[in-house]
DNA sequence: ATTGGAATGTCAACAAGGCTGACATAAACT
DNA sequence: AGTTTATGTCAGCCTTGTTGACATTCCAAT
């Protein structure tokens, strides 16, 4: 997985020739491939009549069944009144469930429904083919690489929180 | 349906083995990656009471100047009505000019003023060097996968708008 | 036992930036 | 002469973000 640049002191970064036209590339492919990356979801949101905001919401509650409104606020960064909104209609749509916490009875625990499992399933198989097709053409290695640059390019709390869904959860 | 993969006989894209986990990765690593990406330059344009959507249109002005209205609307993929919105206040603040086409004198070419390249300099700064400092940190191979990958997320005409700017452009 | 603060929900108001539909104008094309 | 293209603009709607204020519930510490 690694390369040249792993073990000697002066080489490795120093070496890589970082032009601003590079760069500049780096920044448009991210911009386009984000177009592609939450077309298809879009599309299947539309027919419920829901946005991006409620494909957020479903796909950590699926990660992370029973995580709490505040957990979910760290993750997502919104405002708790931005977040309400969108549970809400999910809630009184029957796609997630809200449970009081036992241990602490101010938390409520998020779970999805049957229902709401159908939906994220829908949307993320959609998202899930783009990316193994993405995968596919571009090739084990790249993938490696496609991860790597992602995780260095979070803000540091965020990819804490990424590497821990990662590594511990599911 | 973890790490089951061993043995298989060919090698090649064929073999890649894409478990539902790690597709998933890949999209966390998407979403969470373009919050870090976006997070710099959103800071700046508060500053100067603008948005994401006053970024995209001096990026891609500053891009291809002299591009027109209509160039933008496809690159961008938003309605004239939104687009216009947000360069009607970048040219009224003087910081996007918009001249009449001399062969064909129904298109507007735009050009970024002095102001404009400036504020334009001040946000690709802050973007490129994240980027950088991803591509330095996740090394050259990294990067390589990382385009490869993108590229093969958009869409296709959006996939081939990019490759012309890339190889033709600038 | 009281109190401070955390976790949550909700109401109201506002803004950015998408969208559609309709209409206007000028210029180019056929 | 008539059609199409490129652009601008008005009006109104939607989603999703924001702030501020206030209520409730309940844990935890004094």
């Amino acid at each position: 997985m690694e390369s040249a640049l792993s073990s000697h002191p002066d080489s490795g970064q120093a070496l890589l020739y970082l032009t601003d036209e590079q760069l500049r590339q780096g920044i448009e492919a991210m911009f386009f491939a984000y177009r592609g990356f939450t077309a298809d979801p879009d599309r299947i949101l539309e027919l419920f009549g829901y946005g991006r905001a409620h494909h957020r919401a479903l796909h950590f509650i699926k990660a992370s069944p029973g995580t709490t409104v505040n957990n979910l606020l760290d993750i997502l960064g919104v405002t708790k009144q931005s977040l309400n909104r969108v549970l809400r209609t999910l809630i009184d749509d029957g796609l997630v469930e809200s449970h009081v916490g036992q241990k602490d009875r101010r938390k409520r625990h998020l779970f999805l429904t049957d229902d709401g499992k159908k939906l994220e399933q829908k949307l993320s198989d959609a998202q899930r083919q783009r990316m193994r097709s993405a995968f596919r053409a571009a090739g084990p290695d790249a993938v490696s690489g496609f991860r790597k640059v992602l995780e260095a390019m979070m803000d540091p709390k965020l990819r804490s929180t990424y590497m821990n869904m990662r590594d511990i959860g599911r």
